[in-house]
RNA sequence: GCCGGUGUAGCUCAGUGGUAGAGCAGCGCAUUCGUAAUGCGCGGGUCGUCGGUUCAAACCCGACCACCGGCUCCA
């Protein structure tokens, strides 16, 4: 563990300090059974530890128990952790003898710890500890004994390149996790096994939300017909928010010439990110004739000798070509222009998963186009919209994250004074909505800084799903102007926001965090009406064309089945109102109403139950 | 893209070289029932794909595809 002593921020939690504790723990297990084991770091994450090291032989789940039974033992003996100061000389000196994340002198350095040394700035103090005969460079801290770990359990086994970069060699990296006692282990996997239920991909499948089908492709995603009420209903609820807040609606194309993108910006710099382009079939038929080979097709692509069609990665280009399709004056801006536009990324093969991580999505997209000083106006209300949205839906729990450029990479465009105004615009827009938020480097837009807001997923993942990007650059690219108030053509500044993200990452979202039991205005199916049997079949009838008529989206269970079984299927489809109907309900002219939440509730008048359907609906009551 | 794992019926899974199985779901028939599973019967599989080893492959080997967990990436 030596990546976090040099990053050191705050304190290690008990828990942290247990954890980071049982990686040094596991370290001596797998160096008794392979004392050649390099070790790079080892700290505690978020529900357990991990260490890479660089091994020839591969360490498969088929190892764990051998390595649990040898870390069994290490805590079993108890052993002290002892905390050794020294100086760089010393350290240095038993890295090069292999003596450091070892059990002793070896005959190859300990090359990860030897580099992480020299990483350690002079005047900084270097600590060892030591447990047992294992000797690891760790700015600590450590519990008092091996014996303080009550329970562990090896997780899982991933690769990972040291320090992160891909030019790094790969390590093994082994994760487990330990707890004080047995009983809050066994808790842990417990909670993990109710996540699980929740996970989005197994509930999308299980309530017919979504299908991602092999022969369709990798990361594209088939709306279900409940799957798209869901989407339409999402939709319907931005669409209103932004009609309120003067937006207009547009609509573009999938694709467009690479030109445009060439343009912008996106193409080639971004083209590791997007789906090969599209090529005329005439420049296609001659390139071919010609014998141009697939490399020189690629080289002619991106010095723009041979024009092509990009599917679009991003919606604003084509914003923009609206807004300058005509002539604005001061007195027409902000103009804010909307779309559900459907946008395709090449994401990296390992990297799909469900629907948060997908090769095309739609965005809840939008670009206004300001004066400088609409700009702060802007922010905020876009900012306020963000937060809005993400409350109504019920996702309290998001994070905020203004991204900032990192100063060292050249992926950046723009002057750094525009940079700085923005960023500061930005920074006083979250104040002003109380918006509490982390400034993270490197997280920018290549064309400005931008606030996220981000939710985690059932297993801890997070996700950035709404956003909002304040670009000076784009209106620069495409030369667009205004008529300012003195005659004279001025640049407009340029907001790109998205208060959902992707309708996609979203409904993932809202799939785990309701566990399936959508509110009943989200819900695919609000009413479920259950005759008792086929003699009130009519009756059911006549009340599902009553809910119908209401705008409740209702079905009848008209199977044989008994009613215990209708119920059963309702519940399990996580359908918000049941109504029971039978000889009773029918005389009085009552429903019986089950919820999916409180079961039972009794029976009342038909007309009285249409009415608090459709308020929760239009309250969007979240229960 | 990289490392590791997984891939058998619509779903969950069993099947370690010798003619593919269960439960649920589906379909048919019977049942007409009061708040989480009525009974009986029937159909359903190129064992992810392609190639190899073998007298014989779901099972062993290789490549590819997809998924899962990480890493890198994420305009």
């Amino acid at each position: 563990m030596s990546e976090r002593s040099i990053a050191e921020k705050q304190p290690m939690t008990d828990l942290e300090r247990l954890r980071h504790s049982s990686a040094h723990v596991m370290a001596t297990a797998i160096l008794r059974l392979w004392p050649e084991a390099q070790f790079a770091a080892g700290p505690p994450v978020e529900n357990g530890f991990y260490y890479d090291l660089q091994l020839d032989h591969r360490i498969t789940t088929e190892d764990f128990p051998r390595i649990e039974t040898e870390m069994k033992k290490v805590v079993a003996e108890d052993q002290l952790f002892e905390r050794i100061p020294v100086s760089r000389e010393q350290a240095f000196k038993l890295a090069e003898a292999g003596a450091l994340g070892s059990l002793g002198p070896r005959n190859a350095p300990s090359k990860f710890k030897l580099d992480i040394l020299q990483g350690i700035p002079a005047g900084e103090e270097i600590t060892l500890y030591r447990n047992g005969d294992f000797t690891d460079l760790c700015a600590g801290p450590h519990i008092a004994r091996t014996g303080g770990i009550g329970a562990f359990k090896l997780t899982g086994i991933a690769s990972a390149y040291y320090k992160g970069n891909e030019k790094n060699p790969q390590l093994q990296r082994l994760y487990g996790t330990a707890f004080k006692s047995k009983a809050e282990l066994d808790d842990y996997f417990v909670r993990l096994e109710e996540a699980r239920k929740r996970d989005h991909r197994k509930l999308g499948r299980e309530l017919g939300l979504f299908h991602i089908d092999e022969e369709v492709g990798a990361g594209l995603v088939l709306w279900t017909p409940k799957g798209a009420i869901l989407r339409r209903e999402l939709q319907g609820f931005i669409s209103e928010e932004l009609r309120k807040q003067g937006y207009t609606e547009v609509f573009t194309p999938h694709v467009a010439k690479l030109g445009l993108f060439r343009t912008s910006g996106h193409y080639p710099y971004y083209r590791e990110s997007q789906f090969p382009p599209l090529i005329e079939p005439d420049s296609l038929r001659r390139l071919a004739d010609e014998g141009c080979s697939c490399a020189a097709l690629s080289n002619l692509l991106q010095e723009g000798e041979v024009d092509g069609f990009l599917l679009k990665p991003m919606n604003c280009p084509m914003h923009i070509k609206i807004y300058d399709s005509a002539q604005h004056s001061y007195r027409d801006l902000p103009i804010r222009l909307s779309e559900f536009g459907t946008v395709y990324r090449w994401e990296q093969s390992g990297e799909l998963g469900g629907m948060t991580r997908v090769r095309g999505f739609t965005q809840d997209d939008g670009h206004i186009f300001c004066t400088e000083e609409q700009l702060a106006e802007e922010l905020f209300r876009a900012l306020d919209l963000g937060q809005r949205v993400l409350r109504a839906l019920g996702l309290n729990d998001f994070r905020a994250r203004l991204g900032l450029r990192d100063p060292d990479s050249a992926k950046y465009v723009g002057a750094a004074e525009q940079w700085g105004k923005a960023e500061d615009a930005l920074r006083r827009a979250a104040e002003k909505v109380d918006l509490t938020f982390a400034e993270e480097r490197g997280e920018a837009a290549f064309y400005g800084p931008k606030m996220d807001f981000v939710v985690k997923d059932v297993i801890g993942r997070e996700w950035q799903l709404g956003t909002v990007q304040v670009d000076y650059n784009l209106p620069e690219r495409f030369d667009l102007n205004y008529i300012a108030s003195d005659n004279s053509p001025k640049r407009p500044i340029m907001i790109h926001r998205a208060p959902l993200g992707s309708l996609e990452r979203l409904c993932g979202v809202l799939i785990e965090h309701f566990a399936g039991s959508f509110p009943v205005w989200l819900a695919p199916e609000q009413v479920r009406v259950l005759p008792i049997s086929d003699k009130h079949l009519e009756y059911a009838r006549k009340i599902e064309q009553l809910l119908a008529g209401a705008g409740v989206r209702t079905t009848v269970a008209a199977s044989s089945d008994k009613i215990g079984a209708k119920i059963r299927l309702a519940q399990l489809e996580k359908v918000p109102y049941m109504l029971v109907l039978g000889a009773r309900e029918e005389q009085a002219g009552e429903v019986a109403v089950r919820s999916r939440s409180h079961g039972d509730e009794g029976a009342v008048s038909a007309h009285e139950f249409v009415e608090r359907v459709q308020k929760e609906i239009r309250e969007k009551k979240i229960d």
